[in-house]
DNA sequence: TTATTATTGTATCAATTTGTTACAATAATA
DNA sequence: TATTATTGTAACAAATTGATACAATAATAA
């Protein structure tokens, strides 16, 4: 069962979950030059909201954030990363919440569990866009791929999670070498070029760009050769976590 | 008032306090070329602890953490960042706990919220170690500097804690430029570079790190020059953050 | 079949940065 | 006044990065 958070049980106190606690995570995902991220819609409010959910009493936090991104993307085996928490009181708002709950038909009591303070860890995580399938949860009535560069406008301080996440994923790229996993298995030269020029929003250097690359010792040439543009035909590399 | 959990308090439950939720801080000094951290001692259990609270029920995250280091060094304006939460199952070990509150003459239930599983957000902090004044809280009967080089055993996953934001202020060292805070308002240059290759645990040759500091355009060379060593007096300089 | 085209892989050289050595300047001590 | 250890910076080498050039080539068009 990938969805956890059942209309049964959103009538139920925090039980069984930490409370207070909650995760929201940014999923990342890079299609057509293009930087997207998950979002979920809620019936009848106009309200987008990154996926999130929250830690059950006898969970792992890093295991609950694993658990929420397997239940948005049907992917078990992801890079996922904390970075930062969201403490200010100035989040805590409870009526999108409230209209959530009020167009599924449920009228919460004003001290409902979730209507209260939360606290929540943000995680960003990268994934093979053309490997996940985006799956609603039991509040919202889809869940899809929208462009970084042309969000809609988001629930509580989404957008700033969104915006840190961003901010995180550009000064990890290049400590951590992380920009293959939005890749698919395989990919050219030119595919993981375009992919740090979108998340760095600056034009590289093609030789230098392949020069670097190529110097970190993690690509492994295949032999293989691409075909479909008229024009030469480039290699095909895969990443080889060779450090581990 | 420095501390906020009198031992009454700590018979309450944690009304007024966010439950399961706590802040542990690892608060860097540098001293005599060696890097130090803040520690609690908890009378006749042996067990030492970083300096650790939790959040009021109004009041930003951020916000405690600063109040925890307020209350454990006096000190106000300080270099503070998130770096990491600690939200395993297996961290959630109540006997060492159970082992403090029992030596300060109160046997809790077994229910008692400070039993009960907590995550924890991990904060460090950067003091100048001639500025803090180090004051225990109402559960332990000192606090003090020590040697990150030779710790004595700590409580839970404190030892981690530590770990873990000694890397991060590794790798923030020069992304951040957060090194000065360590230090007096003024210092020379071979001061920074005694800073420098203690937090790294690295030599670096004198020339290139004077040319690197000078070219970053954050130090303002004062004409007072040191005076003490049997050799040419060095120049003085102070931190400008012009980058705000 | 052959010329055209856009792109690829890599070489080359310049510009910049970093690593290393050297040395004159100098403040306290002998 | 000479000695000493350290400082500030210059000078040069090595390495890295930036920019340009060009042959190779896979599909398309002539």
């Amino acid at each position: 069962m990938r969805d956890q958070l059942q209309p049964e049980e959103s009538k139920r106190d925090s039980n069984g979950y930490l409370p207070g606690l909650a995760i929201d995570t940014v999923i990342f995902g890079f299609h057509q030059n293009q930087l997207k991220i998950l979002l979920l819609e809620y019936h009848n409010t106009g309200l987008m909201a990154l996926p999130g959910g929250f830690i059950l009493a006898n969970e792992n936090l890093n295991d609950a954030a694993r658990r929420v991104l397997w239940e948005r993307t049907g992917l078990s085996d992801i890079y996922l990363e904390q970075f930062y928490v969201f403490g200010d009181l100035a989040r805590f708002d409870p009526t999108p919440m409230r209209a959530i709950m009020t167009a599924k038909g449920f009228t919460p009591p004003d001290n409902h569990w979730l209507l209260d303070r939360f606290i929540s860890v943000g995680y960003y995580a990268l994934v093979d866009f053309t490997k996940a399938v985006p799956i609603p949860d039991s509040l919202s009535d889809s869940c899809g791929w929208y462009d970084l560069a042309k969000l809609p406008p988001l629930m509580q301080d989404h957008q700033q999670i969104v915006q840190k996440a961003l901010d995180t994923l550009r000064t990890d790229l290049d400590r951590k070498l992380i920009g293959f996993n939005l890749l698919s298995e395989t990919f050219t030269m030119a595919d993981l070029q375009r992919l740090y020029e979108t998340i760095l929003d600056q034009k590289l250097h093609r030789s230098g760009f392949q020069r670097k690359m190529l110097s970190l010792g993690i690509l492994e040439r295949l032999d293989k050769q691409y075909s479909g543009g008229a024009h030469k035909a480039p290699f095909l590399y895969r990443f080889i976590s060779n450090a581990k």
